[in-house]
DNA sequence: ACCAATAAATGAATGCCATTCATTTATACC
DNA sequence: GGTATAAATGAATGGCATTCATTTATTGGT
């Protein structure tokens, strides 16, 4: 006799137009965590952040928004789950195959580029513990061992990473500002260096002036950490 | 003839516990945007960013939430009142007296003070054009002529400074951070290196650890940007 | 000195939103 | 086979920002 068939795989995409569920358990379960982190992403990739409400995804799901609470304990639970999903997209392959600076090169723009079309999510990251982010956790232990492979000072391994990583949240959110964000208006002249700055950084017609300050304050952040380090990395 | 009595100052405070006000404009202005900047900081060390609610503000200022839109475009705009009146809380005072690499450590140290206990304010300020925010020009002016002074290469000012700003706010959110948010949990085997790293930074007893990495990351920047202009920083 | 326009308050309503609860139905385990 | 549990519906609930009609006082023009 052929082993049962596995439990019917949880519908992780959309509601088809099929007619309307009666109330009670459904034989075939219709919700689970990954078919809601999915359905989420693409709300907020539809609509952006501001869709993102437990109606809307309870909608995108064919679903009763009460039935969202029996997967996920609140909305802000949802945001870890997505926060999760999106860690496991940070590229953090360079470590231990290329050179230390090559690796958090490369490790800090893919975890920027990431985060920066999700900057609602930073709030919740930055202060929610980590133990129940395994996909996140997972990013931190790559990273550390990177670091550690290379001869960083083993006590400065996590504030080191945590520095970057503030500098990356904040950089995130700097991709989404406007580009007139700088432009003082009619209170110009009340401050000449600073206008006067502005216009020269524009005078360079940067593609993505966003991504020159990225460029700077990493490569100083990489540099700094070199020159701290005594004797130099390894790798 | 005495001048006229200059209009009544407008009430700053709360609403002392008189009779019910009945509708209509009343002879002595009730609110004003400084009464709101300042009634919000009450309101948010009282009872922090969430009980910020503009029911609250109004009952604070004995008003009703409605009158607040006489005086505000909306919630979004009491933030960015109290971020210009934040921003002028920075300490800016030592670019032009101190070194450059001491002014920028006590600017950014005084500006991650100041938001660490506003974050909610970050998204907002982050992506805000600047034009409407007088306070906060200033102390770009301030902060970009100290840049120049020192000899900071022209086009990289705006840069530089956008590089700090990210990593000041990023730091601020890791202020406040519960002290556990490393804790792997039972996951914790499987992140042998992160666990490792993270232990061996806790058994420095640092009496403020995201103080330690804050300071990583500003010597790291300082320097790094100090080593990037070719022939040293004036001051 | 009057009168129209405007400023600044009240109070009632609107619509959205996250969350909870009672209820119903199916499944899993002892 | 029966009971606890899981997972759905649908109907509240309370909080929230915001809008609107209305009322009253002030200001500016002629």
């Amino acid at each position: 006799m052929p082993a049962p068939s596995p439990a019917p795989e949880p519908a992780s995409g959309a509601a088809v137009g099929k007619s309307r569920r009666r109330a009670g358990r459904p034989m075939a379960r219709v919700l689970d965590q990954a078919g809601i982190t999915t359905a989420a992403l693409q709300l907020i990739s539809a609509k952006g952040y501001n869709g993102l409400t437990m109606a809307a995804l309870a909608k995108t799901l064919g679903v009763a928004p009460s039935a969202l609470y029996n997967h996920v304990a609140s909305k802000d639970d949802v945001l870890l789950l997505l926060e999760d999903h999106l860690a496991a997209m940070v590229d953090v392959s360079a470590f231990g195959v290329e050179p230390w600076a090559a690796a958090v090169r490369q490790w800090a723009w893919s975890y920027r580029d990431v985060f920066s079309a999700h900057t609602p999510l930073i709030p919740v990251i930055a202060v929610l513990p980590v133990a129940n982010a395994p996909k996140t956790l997972a990013m931190y232990e790559a990273v550390t061992a990177g670091f550690r492979e290379a001869g960083f000072p083993e006590e400065k391994i996590i504030s080191a990473i945590v520095a970057l990583e503030a500098f990356v949240f904040g950089a995130a959110y700097d991709v989404t500002a406007p580009e007139d964000i700088f432009d003082a208006g009619n209170l110009a002249e009340q401050v000449p260096n600073f206008t006067a700055a502005v216009d020269r950084l524009a005078a360079e017609r940067h593609p993505r002036p966003t991504d020159v300050a990225f460029s700077l304050g990493l490569e100083a952040l990489i540099a700094g950490f070199s020159a701290m380090t005594e004797y130099g990395l390894r790798g």
